[in-house]
DNA sequence: CAGATTTAGTCAAGTAGGTTGACTAGATAG
DNA sequence: CTATCTAGTCAACCTACTTGACTAAATCTG
């Protein structure tokens, strides 16, 4: 009964917490991908990238993994096309789609964030007692909805 | 080396797990309190409730802990008083501000959300080995920017 | 303590990023 | 071959924010 008193006061806070560090990655990355060059590019972005890298992704997939519609998912595709990040290719098996894929600069970018990500997350993984980062790896695992990334809020 | 190694492995989708966690349980904090009765409100109401229980705070202290502009967070309170989450009051020592307390109603919304939050992560943190739970905690708490939680992508 | 400056809040207009609805061209089922 | 479904876009609208202009109260300064 005391276990679960403490695990009742570990739980208490564990949202803000959470949430917080969430935030502080997302800062960190949008701050090192600007720092690379990137200064006309949101976090937002970041999520759209995610889906098009390897082998690109229609309209109709990227809205689905975005969680928003269509025609919000082809405006950004736009801006992102107008801005040299990524290019719209004929669909190789379906004349009505067309394939979103990153371009040279689009990959680059996406290099970039990574870079971002681990410039970040390294110095804090190092702090951390030996094994903590698999367990952490392995307990966000759990909680973690497959696919769903992007905030909605 | 090979623990470099292992650390860069393990830091490669941790950005991925970490803010599919967050939405995971922001997620769940939402379908709960809707379940709760409360169906008028989304989830950025709740970073607003954050600040204001307690003490309450002024428009001008819940826009900064929003990081929105302070007409932001005035139309915010006019809609959460409209709903009768908040209430606005003569500041005690100032009468140009206006103190934004909670109403009962928006007490008990925050009720219903720390039992939503303790749902959604109860069943996760008791599958944890024991001892991860204070560990994760700590881990989080490193990372985060203390005071910013709301996303803002 | 009078005048100048700062601060809390609001009103109004504009913007960014989404929505729903209507439509066209191509794919697919009967 | 026709009928229906699906991928994508165009257009109009909506919402949550922004910037700019303003009022009233507080605070600083000589």
């Amino acid at each position: 009964m005391c276990q679960t008193l403490s695990v009742r006061d570990d739980l208490q806070d564990l949202p803000v917490l959470l949430l917080s560090a969430a935030r502080a990655l997302v800062d960190g990355i949008d701050t090192g991908v600007r720092a690379r060059g990137f200064t006309d590019l949101r976090p937002a972005h970041g999520f759209a990238f995610v889906r098009l890298s390897g082998t690109g992704a229609t309209v109709g997939e990227l809205a689905e993994h975005l969680e928003i519609t269509k025609q919000a998912a082809s405006q950004m595709a736009d801006e992102l096309v107008n801005k040299g990040y990524v290019e719209r290719r004929p669909h190789p098996s379906d004349a009505r789609a067309r394939l979103l894929v990153l371009t040279a600069k689009g990959v680059a970018c996406t290099r970039a964030a990574d870079a971002a990500a681990e410039e970040t997350l390294r110095p804090w993984a190092e702090a951390l007692p030996a094994g903590q980062l698999a367990a952490l790896r392995a307990a966000l695992l759990r909680l973690a909805t497959p696919g769903r990334i992007r905030p909605t809020w």
